[in-house]
DNA sequence: TCACTTCCTTGATCTGGGTCAAGGCGGCTC
DNA sequence: GAGCCGCCTTGACCCAGATCAAGGAAGTGA
């Protein structure tokens, strides 16, 4: 399973790419000849799903490639006694998958409606196996999650709550952040789903949130809209020296 | 960058490879032409560096790819004040590398002898892009790692202390049991390593020994020898009863 | 408009694991 | 074999974040 890219996909990319299937415009580069687009034109469908719907089962079977069109979607894990912890965020543009295993290790759930463009595995695989290019992008982004995820270990094992918390609506907010601030951005998730991302418990991510808000580093616009009017002040708030140095 | 493998590379690989170095019994099965097999032995090398040697400094320049041939290694990332994360153990016949990036993320620390076998970078992605074998066993191997690497969240996020040493234990003891039980291992790492990968410090790490083996459920043979008569006692602590019903 | 639900916030208290401090135990050197 | 050094263990105490408990706010449906 390939996901959770908290950079947006190039524009480069996109823009002769459809914008409403992001694997097409991810998968296949300016330069390359169109029958690899068509080929994915031609197996791809769409399905649409209610927040708080469950995609697929911890260890069900999974039958399709997707990558996502709107919406918000996790990835978790958990252990028996119901301890759980999020492994994995889906936003728009990130792929699902898992080329050569027929179940996910995960649980895949909508936080939001979200909308998946699909493509079945078995033409998808054939499509991998014939398209070099297809299958090195593959490679390229299962890296990069794997990056973005041991950067989430360094988070979930060292940093404090604060740190948590602030690094957690950072990464948000570049996500979406366009131009000069101020940023806003709507959660995707509930406080429960930011805990249960984040290795903590609901009332300590709400405490951090009031306490953010009341030191000046964020307001908040109702449950769900943050708005940050210096990431710099995030950035400072987030144990992440690096990322402070890497802003606009 | 592609590693931590915590399960034994199948022998039906190893056996037509070179045991001496497992990228090319990991990266060819025995179905393949033997074109593959010549090019990656050209393009071998070896080093070996001592234990607490630093092989790749945090964001240093990475030349080369490797599988290791003896001995452990670690991948780990810092925050700016000291605090450390091991986000990745290397043993042997894991892989290291990362095509189409030229620096690592992550500090690569020996913390025994090591010795690698070294691919140049240049020809080893020569030889990616030309096989499409070796290409597709190295997504393979990237996509295991992404999902060792997110179970070690759900640990870090959500283990107790006792639960995050049985764990580690019960990884490695599997790693090297063979046949019937008492299982033996040697500890590839210091007590201030395994608490830098479990997200602990060094004083829990020892309690937590002394804990399991007052308990009965380990006896330690020195420092770094670690005895286990049934890998079930062991299972039992680790909170993940799923990792239990997978015992031989 | 009122009951009801769901989700969030805030306060009070508890505790697992961190921190600080004091040895113990080889292994090495001279 | 004495002194030293690196690593590990153990004890005492502390605190960040968990847990328990009590509302508040916003939506929904009758």
């Amino acid at each position: 399973m390939v996901v959770m890219k908290l950079q947006p996909i190039s524009p480069s990319l996109t823009v002769n790419g459809c914008t409403d299937c992001p694997i097409r415009a991810r998968a296949v580069c300016a330069d390359c000849n169109d029958t690899e687009l068509v080929k994915l034109d031609k197996m791809k469908s769409y399905k649409s799903w209610k927040a708080g719907e469950t995609l697929v089962h911890e260890g069900a079977p999974l039958e399709f490639a997707a990558s996502i069109v709107s919406g918000c979607a996790t990835l978790s894990r958990s252990l028996e006694d119901g301890r759980r912890q999020i492994v994995g965020l889906l936003l728009p543009s990130d792929f699902i998958g898992r080329p050569g295993r027929t179940r996910s290790e995960y649980a895949i759930e909508a936080t939001t409606d979200v909308t998946l463009c699909l493509f079945r595995r078995g033409p998808f695989e054939t499509l991998l196996r014939e398209s070099p290019r297809v299958a090195s992008r593959l490679l390229e982004m299962s890296l990069d999650e794997l990056d973005a995820t041991r950067e989430w270990m360094l988070l979930l094992g060292r940093k404090t709550a604060r740190e948590k918390v602030s690094t957690f609506l950072l990464a948000l907010l570049r996500r979406t952040a366009t131009g000069v601030g101020p940023y806003r951005t709507d959660l995707p998730l509930s406080r429960e789903e930011i805990a249960t991302f984040l290795g903590l418990t609901i009332e300590t991510v709400s405490r951090q949130l009031t306490l953010l808000r009341k030191a000046g580093v964020i307001e908040l616009d109702g449950l769900r809209t943050v708005i940050c009017a210096d990431l710099h002040l995030l950035a400072a708030e987030s144990g992440d020296e690096v990322a402070e140095a890497l802003l606009p």
